[in-house]
Formats: structure tokens, sequence, C-alpha cells
DNA sequence: TGCGATTAAATCGTGTGCGATATATCTTGT
DNA sequence: ACAAGATATATCGCACACGATTTAATCGCA
């Protein structure tokens, strides 16, 4: 009797599977840069646009204070960003890269030229995947919103 | 100045990003069962096989005993399996379903059409991103090993 | 046979990730 | 001007995830 339920032929199993591996793959790459990868997409979003809040930088990541409040911290810790409350609204916390954090960009810049290598894939075959991860947070998402 | 360092241009934010996604069309799926995702795995891989080992439920997820011990004696003290060490082998730890257990999989049975259902991909199409996405993670892996 | 190497799980510490809640600040309607 | 609601961040608790180490059992080979 077929059994739909196997592991291999979940989509999402194989996207939380690449997950890990790509996890993997950054990792020693970013110890040298002494990020971890979640430390890593703050950063790069900082380094694209400075001077945001918190609720920015998580719009961005799709991650909420409770995630990003400690890791803004740590980076903090670490004197790579600032965090001060914004004057105008003391609601919000502004995240500034320090000179430390914008230096930071010059090591980390070979790093997609590593994946890219890795990977050995066209741009269009890159940009088509990247599509088509999308569509699929696109549905799921659509689905969820008619569910409630 | 083009700028090699923006997150949606990132394959790996993409498959982070779909990943979170994927977790959040589950949880309220999974939480009817009472199961996390990782645990869901779990019982999917045990559902398919029974009577397996920590490694070789480990080597089916890519995942090793320090985060597999802790979740498997969660799932124990939910009464879905049971952990018993092997006579034959002593250092292994042989995992079996419970009759609770395996009386779960018919209610995880309607999950995946679940999600086939929002994804709204043809069988093609889901097989193709599929195959993708494993020759992103061997690629990865390849280099890796290269690299030592 | 016996002892060093290997293997399987478990344990420990740190860092996400997120639901739920708390706290402080701002906005809105009257 | 002020109370009610909305908003931004922080805090708490729990569950992964993983590097590093520990413990216990088995294996391999002299």
């Amino acid at each position: 009797m077929p059994d739909n339920l196997q592991l291999d032929q979940f989509l999402c199993f194989s996207i939380y599977s690449a997950e890990h591996t790509f996890n993997e793959f950054y990792r020693p790459l970013l110890a040298e840069l002494g990020l971890t990868y979640p430390q890593y997409l703050v950063m790069v979003s900082l380094w694209s646009r400075d001077d945001r809040t918190v609720r920015e930088i998580g719009a961005e990541l799709s991650l909420e204070s409770n995630t990003l409040t400690p890791l803004l911290k740590r980076l903090e810790a670490l004197g790579l960003v600032s965090r001060t409350r914004d004057a105008k609204d003391e609601r919000q916390v502004r995240i500034r890269l320090t000179e430390k954090g914008r230096q930071l960009k010059k090591r980390a810049e070979p790093v997609p030229a590593c994946v890219a290598d890795a990977l050995g894939l066209s741009g269009e075959e890159l940009e088509d995947l990247r599509q088509k991860l999308l569509l699929v947070q696109q549905r799921l998402k659509e689905t969820m919103e008619k569910q409630g």
C-alpha cells in the first residue's frame, strides 16, 4: 500500500534540510567574522541601509523583537552596532552601525562569491529557484490568511 | 556602485525565509497533534520504519544525539515512543512507537494534503523544486568536503 | 587476552525562534 | 486635557540546533 507520509516526498523537508546545510556551509565563513548566520543577516541588512528601527529590521527578516532584541544586544556587545531610543518616538530603538560594524563589511564582501562558487549555478537558475521559493511562501501565506 | 550584499539576492535567505513560513504554516496543524515540526519529522520517520536507533533516525533527519536525545525524551513523555537500550549492543537506544504513537498516524494523514492544497503546485513542479534543492545541498556538501 | 581506538548516546553551554505577556510611549476621540 | 486603544520594544519560558565534551560499550589487533 502506498504511503504518502514519506519524508523524502516532503517539500518542507527539502527546505528544512537545505536550510541546515546552508547554515553548516556558512558557519566557518562567518566564524571568521565572529558572527552567527542570523547576526550576519542583520549586518547585511544594516550594510544596505543603516540607522533603522528594530521593527524595520524585523520586517525585512521576518523576525520580531523577542528574537531580535537579544540578538541586537549581542551585536552591541561585539561593538558592531549601537542601540539608542529614538528622541522623536521613545518607543522605538534605532540600530546604527559603529565604525567597527562598517569596517566588517569589507571582510564580509567575499562571502557571497564563496557560496556562488560552491553552488555553481547560473544567475538564471538561481533567480528561478528564488522565484519558486517566493511563490511557495506566497501560497502558504495566502492560505494562512484565508483560514485565519 | 552595485552592492552584491543584498538580502533579496541571497538564495540562502530565500531558503531561510521559506523554512520559517513552512514552520508557521505547519504549527497550527501540528498543534492539533500535540507535536512541534521536528517532532513531527521524527514521527513520520518512525511511521515509515519503526524500531530504529537514535543514530539511524539522526542519519535520516541530519540531526545528532545532542538534538535528538532531548526531543525523543519529550516524545517519550508524551507516550508516543519508548526508548530502550539494545540488548545486543548496549550503546544503542532503540526507539519504538507505542500504540498511542501508531494511532497518531491516522490523525496525521490529512496533513500532507493540506500543504499540497496550499501550494497548488503540480507533482512535476514539486519534484523539480525538490531536485533543485537537493542539488544545492549536494554542491554545498561537496565543497565542504573538498575544503575540509 | 587485553588495551587502545572507535562508536553511540548523553550532557553542557550558547544562540536562535516564537507564543504569550509586560512595560512604556504615542495616538485618537471626545 | 485625558482615558482608551494602539504601537514598539523587552521579558519569559520552552523547544530546537549544534560545537564540544563525557560516559559507556564494543571492536580490533597485537
